[in-house]
This record gives C-alpha cells, structure tokens and sequence, in this order.
RNA sequence: GGCCCCAUCGUCUAGAGGCCUAGGACACGGGCCUUUCAAGCCUGCGACCGGGGUUCGAAUCCCCGUGGGGUCACCA
C-alpha cells in the first residue's frame, strides 16, 4: 500500500508547537515508507487574509525540513490543496448523501435546537435532535420553506449499533451510534463544515494513514460516518498522544502564555528569548513571539533540527536510552507503533538541552553562518561585513565554547568587541569597580599589559598570575574588575581571550576610561 | 453531565509475567574545580494512583474505584 499522509493546518497566522509534532509525526511516517507527504490548507471558514496567515505557517515548516510533496508552492496531481478552492467536491458529496439518504435537511432554527438542548440537559438525559424540523421529502422541504425557514444540511446518523476503530496507537475503540449527534455538514448558504470538507479531500488525496492529534479522536465517528456514507473506504488512524502544558496534562495553547510563565523554567527560557528579540529589533506586539509557537525559537536562534529531534521525543521513543538522531536515522527508526498514548507534557527546558547537545556538535565556522544574521540584525556589524569584524567574531565564538547556547546569544557575548565603547553595567561597575583601591590596582595591572608580547592568552595568563603573586593577593581580585573594565560586565569568554581579542591598545584604553568610575 | 482517551521519578520515557533492589535523559540537591557562566568533573535525591482478583510469581493481564485529559458549534 501507498503511504500517503497529510497534515492539514488552517492559515491562523502561527505554527504552533503541538501542530509541528503532528506534522513532524505525519512527515516522518511518510519519509520511513516511502511515501508521500501532503499539506492542504483547510481555511474552509476562513475570511481573514489567507496569504498573509499562510505564510508563516509555510515558512515554518520549510525552516524545520518538514518538506511536502504536494500542496502549496509545489502543486501536485490532485491540486487545488486549498479546501477552499474544493468547494464544488464537497457540494457535490452532500447531494450524493442526500440522495442516498445519509443526511437531510433541516429547518430548525438554533433556537430551537438549543431548547431541545436545554431540555434533555434539564431533564438529565443525553441530548438527540428529534429531526422534528428534517425533511426527508420534498414535500416536506417546500412546507417549512413556506413558513419562510432556511435549511441547513445534518448527517442523518444511525441510532443503534456501534463503530468500532483500530487505532494504530490506541487500539480498539468503539463508540455507540445513539451517542452520535446529527452534526450539520452544509451551511444554508451552501458552504460546507469541515468535517465534510476534510473526509471528500482525504479520499480525494487518497490519504492512507491520518495522523493526527488526539483531540480529533471524538470527531471519528461522524467522520467515518461520511466516508462508509459516500462508499469510501477508511483510512488508518493513528491518534497522538496531546502536547500538554509544562507540568500538566492539559492541552498547550497559545493563549495561556501568563499562566505558563509561572513555571520557573518556561519563563527562563521565554526571558532568555526577549533579551534577544529586543536587541534583533523584533517589533514588540509580535504575539507570534511566544514559546508555544515555533517563530519563537527561529527569532531567537534555535537549530530546526534540535527542535524536530525534541518533539520527535515528545510521545515517541524508539528504545530506553537513544535520544540524538540524525534526520536519516530518525526516518528509519520511526514507527507508529512506538508512539504512547498518554499527554506528554512540554518541556522548554528538555528543548534547551537538545539544542545544547546540537550547538556543541558545531564547529566555529558553522556557528558564524547561523549566528551572523543575528549580528546584522542587531546592527552590531555592518551589511556587508568587514573582514575585520568578521575575525573578530569568529575569534570570540571559539573563546565562547559552550557558552553560546543559541545562534542568538552571540549578541551578548559579541557586543562589547564590536562597539567602540561598550555600556557599563550600572550593578558591575558598583560590585566589581566602585571599590577602594581598585583604580590603583587597575593601574598597575595595565602597566604590566602594555609590555605582554605577544599579546595572547597563554602569556596574557602568565604575566597576569605573576602579578597576583608579586602584589599578594587574589587572581579573583584582579580578572573581576578588569573583566568589567574592558566588557562592561561580569559574564563572558574568558578574561585572557577577551584582552587578546581587543588587542593591547584598545585594552589599556577601556582600562583607562575605567578608571574614572573606580574607587 | 454524556461519550471517549489516559495513568512508571518534577518532566520526557524504558518496561509486552520472572532479566526490576524498576533503567536512561532533562531538571533539581550536594561536593570538587575555579576567572565570571544556564561551563566542566564527581555524586546524590527521586516513580509503578488505590483496592480487589488471575498466577508459583504482576509495573506488566482482568475488574472496580480514584484522578487527569479530550470532545460534545451552522470553528478548524
């Protein structure tokens, strides 16, 4: 059997990180078989700027390898891939439901749907449409159009027996007809619901496995109602496990960001990922700016593939300890039979050390691609880039070893080399410089600099420890405020790479002007 | 509330009746190192929701509770 899977996004605007995992889980089970990947854009209902809402979700998915083989920008054999342009198929699937008796019209008015609602609810049974406005005839149709009602079109669902699925991560499920509503499938304007839309365009891709998130598990059977309905067969189902909240097991949602941010470790990383956004000018109501969405860890500089890898960890595991795949490696060893059924919850802070794991495995060529846009996007280094500045930033990537963390985090560690003066941290120069005897100390110390040859780490080291020694006390003494002197803070490479990246000249000069806020 | 799903460390998970004194990873605690750090090294804490069965033997199978979640739109 062909594989065929599909992941089908209406255009909100965002990728969201649940919708990612679906997509990644559908694309993978494509790629491991051969098969082919679809994307369809379900914006049935949609009246805002398609385009506009599209793009992002595209540009997402694109950023994170999770290519397709039909759908938007590539076309394909069963174009168009936009539900909206599909109207007619589906029109044409509720004629053939009606005509086979699957569905009727109905004349009712919510109001009066929502009575009959109220009613059993008040009477503490399961609500079920008495169909008392359906017409099943002609006649019938032409007597309540005369009353001056619209119809809408309702799936006419059995009311006895049940139906049974085989879920390729749940198992066996049954649901009972009866509990079944008679769920509209066609607008009295004529335009379709999704359910509708989303079962015609499965047959119509010839979709084998539908892979989606486990909320959709209840909407199966009205489903699977349509599709035995219009003579199709069903596809395989394969129902994930929901992407929970951090800590919980309630489903992830954009809206929520004020309460996740109570956990200590979503609001590290988001807070991490504001100081970079405000630094790459990233316009502050960008509400797409949110963890739970993957721009997020584009704008701050997180690699694709550490976030493919996490997510792919995320309800699936292949074995107790493998954890770092390949994207190769990851396609093989995916199957849908090692998915779990139960909620996983995201973890920001897993997210963090995977894309650790995936920067330490960078050389310092590969981190100056990935983290000189952000220099330019700061404006920290001019477009197109000195070769100077270039040198520069590629000597304080491999003095910053493991400290860079995400391509965004050169900016904070960059900075200070690439200005002519650096700002002073108001808390640094009080803690580290704002003390007696430090303007002495400082110096003496750069007496000794301006005679280091040659001007490196390793005689940088030597002469500094010398110093310490001759003078009695602490190396701590003097790395920690000359560290300031020369960064303008507390944190960085470390010191005698910083002096060696600056050069004697613009060391003693930042010393110099340092001393004026010493004690 | 009805229906459906789920239930192993804080989190992601391994576990398909004896290999389990329950393994790994992240997080967390402690120690060391030290020139700062979401650095490094060592180390520790930490879980089978409860109750009944079945079995020589149950985290694993069954039942009943309990708890959590999803869904019940002329949204997708």
């Amino acid at each position: 059997m062909t594989v065929r899977t599909r992941f089908a996004p209406s255009p909100t605007g965002y990728l969201h990180i649940g919708g990612v995992r679906t997509a990644l889980f559908n694309w993978l089970f494509a790629r491991k078989h051969g098969g082919s990947f679809i994307l369809r854009i379900d914006d049935t209902d949609s009246e805002r700027n398609v385009d506009e809402a599209l793009e992002p979700i595209l540009a997402g998915l694109k950023w994170l390898g999770i290519d397709w083989d039909e759908g938007p920008g590539v076309g394909g054999p069963h174009a168009p891939y936009f539900q909206s342009q599909r109207a007619a198929g589906h029109k044409l699937a509720v004629e053939k439901l009606l005509a086979s008796g699957h569905a009727y019209r109905d004349f009712a008015r919510p109001e009066e749907i929502d009575l009959e609602r109220k009613e059993a609810q008040a009477a503490g049974r399961p609500y079920l449409y008495s169909r008392r406005f359906a017409a099943f005839s002609p006649d019938e149709a032409a007597r309540w159009a005369a009353e001056g009602r619209q119809s809408v079109v309702r799936l006419k669902m059995p009311r006895e027996g049940s139906l049974v699925i085989l879920d390729a991560v749940r198992g066996r499920v049954e649901f009972a007809w009866e509990r079944e509503q008679d769920h509209v499938i066609q607008r009295a304007d004529g335009s379709c619901l999704y359910h509708l839309a989303s079962v015609v365009d499965d047959h119509d891709f010839e979709i084998s496995h539908v892979i989606r998130a486990e909320e959709h598990l209840s909407n199966t059977p009205r489903q699977a109602f349509i599709a035995i309905s219009l003579g199709y067969s069903l596809p395989a189902y394969a129902h994930l496990p929901l992407v929970a909240e951090p800590g919980s097991r309630t489903k992830l949602s954009k809206r929520k960001l004020a309460q996740y941010l109570k956990n200590p470790d979503f609001r590290q990383v988001a807070e991490h990922g504001n100081r970079i956004a405000e630094r790459t000018g990233l316009a502050p109501e960008a509400d797409t700016f949110n963890p739970v969405i993957v721009d997020f860890y584009r704008e701050v500089g997180y690699m694709p593939w550490a976030i493919d890898n996490y997510l792919a960890l995320l309800g699936w595991s292949l074995d107790d300890k493998t954890e770092y795949f390949s994207r190769e490696e990851l396609i093989a060893s995916f199957s849908l039979e090692r998915i779990n059924s139960s909620p996983a919850s995201f973890d920001p802070k897993k997210l963090w050390a995977v894309q650790d794991h995936y920067m330490h495995g960078l050389g310092a060529d590969e981190k100056l691609a990935i983290m000189l846009p952000f220099l330019l996007k700061a404006k920290l280094i001019a477009d197109p880039p000195p070769a100077t500045a270039l040198a520069t930033v590629r000597k304080v990537i491999e003095a910053s070893g493991d400290r860079l963390k995400v391509a965004g985090d050169i900016l904070s560690y960059a900075d200070f080399f690439l200005v002519a003066e650096p700002e002073m941290d108001p808390l640094a120069v009080q803690q580290k410089l704002a003390k007696p005897g430090v303007g002495e100390l400082l110096s003496r110390y750069a007496q000794v600099l301006s005679k280091v040859t040659p001007f490196e780490p390793g005689p940088l080291e030597e002469v500094t420890k010398a110093f310490v020694a001759e003078a009695g006390i602490k190396l701590g003494d003097v790395i920690h405020p000359v560290r300031v002197a020369v960064t303008g803070k507390t944190v960085g490479p470390g010191l005698y790479d910083c002096l060696a990246i600056l050069g004697v000249h613009e060391a003693l000069a930042r010393i110099g002007r340092a001393l004026a806020a010493c004690g």
